[in-house]
DNA sequence: TTAGGGTTAG
């Protein structure tokens, strides 16, 4: 059990709480996210017994409030504050800036702030952080950072985060530069800044000069290997991780699990699952929708399942990922079986469950379902069809020889012509040897990914079926001549056969 | 009392 749950425990069983009890439960609560509930829950309490929070009550109180989002409640406490004869203690009000600001009550917060008679630079902070939070208002957050009396690197770090979540890289690496002093936080939010936009390996070389490193910038660098399709070094690092100072926690892990459900080895993966075992990671939703993910994806359903069925309350995520892993593995009834089970319990469907259901349609050859969800995807949920939905719907189409349909779909796509939806059509016009389409569609194919040496081989097959050899040797020597006959290169991590450990090779 | 990390897709 964790300690906060401990704490609400132990709390509920005394008979006669004292203020001092109160105040150590409620900043313990206030710590964990899913507990911030139960922190109002025993002021509530506080207040029916009549036992008068003070000022250590107050700002962990604040901090589930906005953890919350709960802005009716931290209006109401801020009611209570003034009631209660209010004596202007500065971490209570700056709580109560802060809090305004992540309810999106910046208003508030300013009146607040204009209210003070002194501030402290934590006031200031906490007025540039509502500003900044977002990078929905640097120019707010760039008037408050300049009118500061003193700036400590919170108030650096806030700007850098700002720019960050503006997408502005060169203004948080120009802050970053120009800042007096920069600790942890500063290099790893300069980090998560290149992670984000994709610029990888700049971010590595942050990673590689930063001073030191915590769990948090550990967990951001394989994030950011992850997330960008570079799963084997994201296992690398991970590996790289076992002699720092530092454990994975169920964040590292969720990253670390993507990174080994990319690669799709079974070894990989029960390596990682019993690491999550034996190291006792938490195992919350997150950490499960990335098990099932991964142990789906590498065809071990079984397994898929049963943590399925550990999560309490499955969410969109996770339900999506049992019936994307059920579709791609030829399981399309049972896929849709999940989906079924889905919209009876309400859970609104996104654009990713909808790839796993049009999937599911198209390997068990369900055209006319597949059009019904189609249908309902754009009519009930509003969702616009994205290039993968597309291909999905072509391949439906192209499965079941309604090759002029397909062919219409794929020319009405709104993003253009996409290589998943043409390939789809191309490998049903061999199928059904359609030489017409299959010519157009694989002209537009060369275009788009001139190094796909499967596009030519599929022409040059179609040609050969419908035994014009002269032309499925000039599309074989076409290929030699713009030297597309290369092997595609690969990569992959080799498991130690005492399961202990893994390489990555190259 | 103020700043940083996560899940699902041909």
């Amino acid at each position: 059990m964790s300690f906060p749950r401990y704490t609400h425990l132990v709390f509920t069983s005394l008979s006669h709480p004292n203020l001092s009890l109160f105040n150590h439960a409620i900043r313990a609560l206030s710590k964990t996210p899913s507990l911030c509930i139960q922190s109002i829950h025993l002021y509530l309490q506080m207040i029916r017994t009549r036992i008068k929070p003070d000022n250590f009550t107050y700002p962990f109180l604040l901090n589930s409030c906005a953890a919350l989002s709960a802005l009716h409640q931290g209006i109401e406490i801020h009611g209570r504050l003034f009631k209660n004869g209010y004596c202007p203690y500065i971490p209570v009000t700056n709580a109560l800036i802060d809090m305004y600001g992540k309810c999106n009550a910046l208003d508030r917060s300013y009146c607040v702030f204009d209210e003070m008679p002194e501030r402290d630079v934590v006031s200031y902070n906490a007025l540039l952080g509502a500003h900044a939070r977002f990078g929905e208002d640097m120019n707010g957050a760039q008037r408050v950072f300049d009118r500061m009396p003193a700036r400590n690197v919170i108030s650096w770090n806030a700007m850098i985060v700002g720019y960050v979540n503006a997408g502005d890289l060169d203004s948080a690496r120009s802050i970053f530069d120009k800042m007096p002093e920069r600790n942890i936080v500063s290099w790893t939010t300069m980090l998560i800044g290149y992670t984000k936009n994709g610029i990888i390996d700049l971010a590595r070389v942050l990673f590689d000069a930063m001073p030191d490193r915590n769990l948090v910038s550990w967990t951001a660098m394989i994030t950011g290997y992850a997330q960008n399709g570079r799963p084997n070094e994201a296992l690398a690092l991970f590996r790289r991780m076992e002699k720092a100072p530092v454990k994975p926690d169920a964040v590292t892990m969720t990253s670390v699990i993507s990174a080994s459900a990319q690669l799709g080895g079974i070894e990989l993966a029960e390596w990682i699952g019993s690491y999550v075992d034996r190291e006792g990671i938490e195992r919350n939703e997150r950490v499960l929708t990335a098990l099932i993910d991964m142990h789906a994806k590498c065809g071990n359903m079984e397994k898929a399942f049963r943590i399925f069925n550990e999560i309490p309350r499955p969410d969109v995520f996770s339900y999506s990922a049992l019936i994307n892993g059920l579709a791609s593995h030829g399981h399309g009834m049972q896929a849709l079986e999940i989906f079924h089970r889905m919209q009876k319990e309400n859970i609104e469907p996104d654009y990713i469950t909808f790839v796993g259901v049009l999937t599911a349609c198209s390997h068990t050859g369900l055209v006319e379902d597949g059009l019904r969800f189609w249908e309902s995807m754009v009519k009930d949920y509003r969702i616009d069809p994205d290039a993968d939905h597309y291909a999905c719907m072509v391949d439906i189409l192209g499965r079941a020889g309604k090759l002029d349909e397909a062919h219409k779909l794929v020319k009405s796509m709104p993003m253009g012509p996409h290589p998943g939806a043409l390939g789809s059509l191309l490998a049903a016009c061999r199928t059904y040897g359609n030489v017409e389409i299959a010519e157009s569609v694989a002209e537009q194919l060369f275009e788009l990914e001139p190094e796909n040496t499967g596009n030519y081989m599929l022409l040059s097959s179609i040609y050969a079926l419908g035994e014009r050899w002269d032309e499925a040797a000039r599309v074989r020597t076409a290929m030699k001549e713009r030297r597309v006959n290369k092997l595609p290169g690969c990569s992959w991590v080799e498991v130690n056969s005492n399961g202990l450990g893994f390489r990555v090779k190259n």
